[in-house]
RNA sequence: GUCCCAGUAGCUCAGCAGGAUAGAGCAACGGCCUUCUAAGCCGUCGGUCAGGGGUUCGAAUCCCUUCUGGGACGCCA
């Protein structure tokens, strides 16, 4: 069954209430279920298949179209109906239809598509959460972007969201990283290297343990001394975490992400006694060759280890400390976690735990996983040194975008500015523009490419746009107030109507199935259809009441545009 | 070996709350700038929706199965 949209511009559940007055036993919201757009609007602008119908109501699926067609009654908002190959056919008043999305797009402004089912409601998004003393590369983007996205339209939704950057400044690698230092590092390099220089030692940790062991067991022995507060180590790791997130930062402000709380998982220390110490009251704790863990074969999986035979903990334990905390810090409706599948298994385990636990809220907590990043086909991996450093593909991007400007609008003013956002803009809309499970092949020539479905696509169509509009001496806002509908007929603009008013449902799916695309697609569903618009017909005409009503039109586009831009984390640039 | 995910045009992908003729972008080729920004628009070419079974009035979409690719599978996260 279909859920039924809400959107402020319900032509469906119009239809569906319109139908149902003519049929005898059945009710509109079955009707609305059914409703659906015909594949081209010279079939119609809405249809309803008759073939569920035609077995309660004991009839041929084209009979009860046809019926349908002659017996209902003439409505405001559609204009025509047809009967064909099993369908209801409805087309819709055009004019009708222009004034209806115009005035509530307009009148809408910012907050057309938004909502108030989160009212009240708390959603926790952990996202992004590099690990520290680890360079961020493209890998880490998907993290950060997709929780970003998710965050705003949470918001937008109504929710209060707690943005969390579960900061991996925590675990083995600290004890590797620190050995690694004691044995080659020097101080004033690590000052001038910063993360590339902690990368390098971590790198040649690797390295080196492939030939001796034993530097392993030393890493331990390090990491055990850290969570036992050790001097040394402590101030060591502090110093580490300090160098990471002056690089962590810039790129954040980059991005233009921020987050309610860093706790990472350092912060959860001296929350995993109690963590152990309930997990053992509550029976679920097993000794087994001097570790700890739960066992889940019940469940058909894989035990989840606590403690390892060194007594140090685990990520399990660390993640579970933190929904207890999360939970009874910020009562949360849902708390989703944003990482890549490889780490399905893991989140499913622990889930697990939280529910053997018996709390009743382990059904709110959500992994929303991602396809991995890799480069042509070929692995990234932060060991072998193997990687696009997000820093670096940025960079390139902003560049590119600047020698554009330069070639083709070489008087504009704030040409950095906008070269950053729209650089930038590309990156951010390439990571979003796929289903999030699928895996990304990353390309250079690809994610450079600004031409069709891209980012600055989306972003040159609003710059346009608005450039009109302030050529039409247009104020934001004040426009539409006198227009006629009725000179908004023709397809291309039709098309365009249509797209703005399925925005409203676009944001809500996207919502409801934890995927940015939907908006990343729709956006360029939008600007396609807009950029025929404009291509077909011109705007600034002699004409009074044709310029009025386009220029209402063109307002409404940017306005849709721009809260779907912002939606997924980019800016919307007046001019490029 | 077990479990999870993916497989749609040469490439990257939409569509997978079952509906009419499977859509975009890139690439290739051909058009459109004395007119609101050509990062644009229009057109041509391009498909046994991985294979096989099943459910249904109707399957790219749901179920089973095979194949291919990716991932995970106790002391990393």
């Amino acid at each position: 069954m279909k859920r039924s949209n809400n959107t402020m511009i319900d032509t469906k559940s119009m239809m569906a209430e319109w139908v149902a007055s003519a049929l005898e036993g059945v009710d509109a919201a079955a009707i609305e279920a059914m409703t659906e757009v015909p594949p081209s609007p010279d079939m119609g602008d809405l249809s309803l298949p008759c073939f569920k119908l035609s077995k309660t109501l004991r009839k041929a699926p084209q009979q009860i179209a046809e019926e349908l067609a002659k017996a209902l009654p003439s409505h405001p908002a559609f204009a025509r109906t047809t009967a064909a190959a099993g369908y209801l056919n409805v087309f819709y008043d055009k004019r009708a239809f222009a004034e209806t999305v115009l005035s509530a797009v307009l009148q809408a402004g910012e907050r057309f598509g938004a909502g108030s089912i989160g009212a009240g409601k708390t959603i926790v998004i952990d996202f992004s959460s590099p690990n520290i003393a680890k360079p961020f590369h493209v890998g880490h983007l998907r993290s950060t972007v997709i929780g970003n996205a998710l965050y705003r339209i949470h918001r937008f939704l109504g929710y209060d969201c707690v943005g969390i950057n579960h900061l991996g400044d925590w675990g083995t690698q600290f004890g590797k990283l620190i050995t690694a230092y004691k044995l080659w590092g020097d101080e004033r390099q690590v000052e001038e290297g910063g993360i590339e220089e902690l990368m390098r030692l971590y790198v040649k940790f690797h390295e080196e343990a492939e030939a001796r062991p034993e530097l392993e067991d030393e890493a331990r022995a390090w990491f055990v001394k850290l969570e036992r507060g050790d001097d040394e180590s402590l101030a060591l790791w502090r110093w580490f975490k300090e160098i990471s997130y002056k690089e962590f930062n810039r790129i954040y402000n980059l991005l233009g992400v921020a987050f309610d709380s860093d706790a990472g998982e350092s912060f959860y220390n001296d929350k995993m006694g109690a963590v152990v110490e309930e997990l053992k009251e509550k029976g679920l704790l097993e000794e087994d060759q001097g570790a700890y863990l739960v066992r889940l074969d019940a469940y058909n999986m894989a035990p989840a280890l606590i403690l390892k035979k060194d007594g140090a903990t685990l990520y399990h334990t660390r993640d579970i400390a933190a929904a207890l905390y999360r939970h009874k810090t910020y009562a949360f409706d849902k708390a989703i976690y944003v990482t890549d599948y490889a780490q399905n298994l893991h989140f499913q385990q622990w889930f697990k735990v939280i529910s053997l636990m018996g709390c009743d809220w382990a059904d709110r907590l959500i992994h929303v996983q991602f396809g991995r990043v890799n480069l042509e086909g070929v692995k990234f991996s932060t060991r072998k040194g193997n990687v696009v450093l997000l820093e670096e593909l940025l960079r390139q991007a902003i560049d590119k975008t600047r020698d554009i400007i330069d070639s083709k609008n070489p008087s504009l003013e704030n040409k950095d500015e906008v070269a950053r956002q729209v650089g930038v803009g590309a990156i951010v809309f390439n990571d979003l523009s796929n289903n999030r499970i699928k895996d990304i092949s990353f390309s250079w020539k690809d994610v450079l490419n600004f031409e069709g479905e891209s980012g600055p696509y989306v972003q040159y169509t609003y710059a346009r746009a608005r450039s009109v509009l302030r050529k039409a001496g247009v104020a934001d806002g004040a426009a539409g107030a006198g227009f006629d509908p009725s000179l908004l007929e023709n397809a291309e603009a039709q098309q365009v109507l249509k797209e703005l008013a399925t925005f409203p449902d676009k944001v809500r799916l996207a919502m409801e199935k934890l995927e940015p695309s939907v908006i990343s697609r729709h956006l360029i569903d939008i600007a396609q259809s807009f950029n025929r618009f404009y291509h077909e017909c011109p705007i600034l005409v002699e004409d009074a009441a044709l310029r009025a009503a386009r220029l209402a039109l063109v307002q409404a586009m940017c306005g849709v545009l721009r809260i779907g831009l912002g939606l997924i984390g980019l800016q919307a640039p007046e001019q490029i």
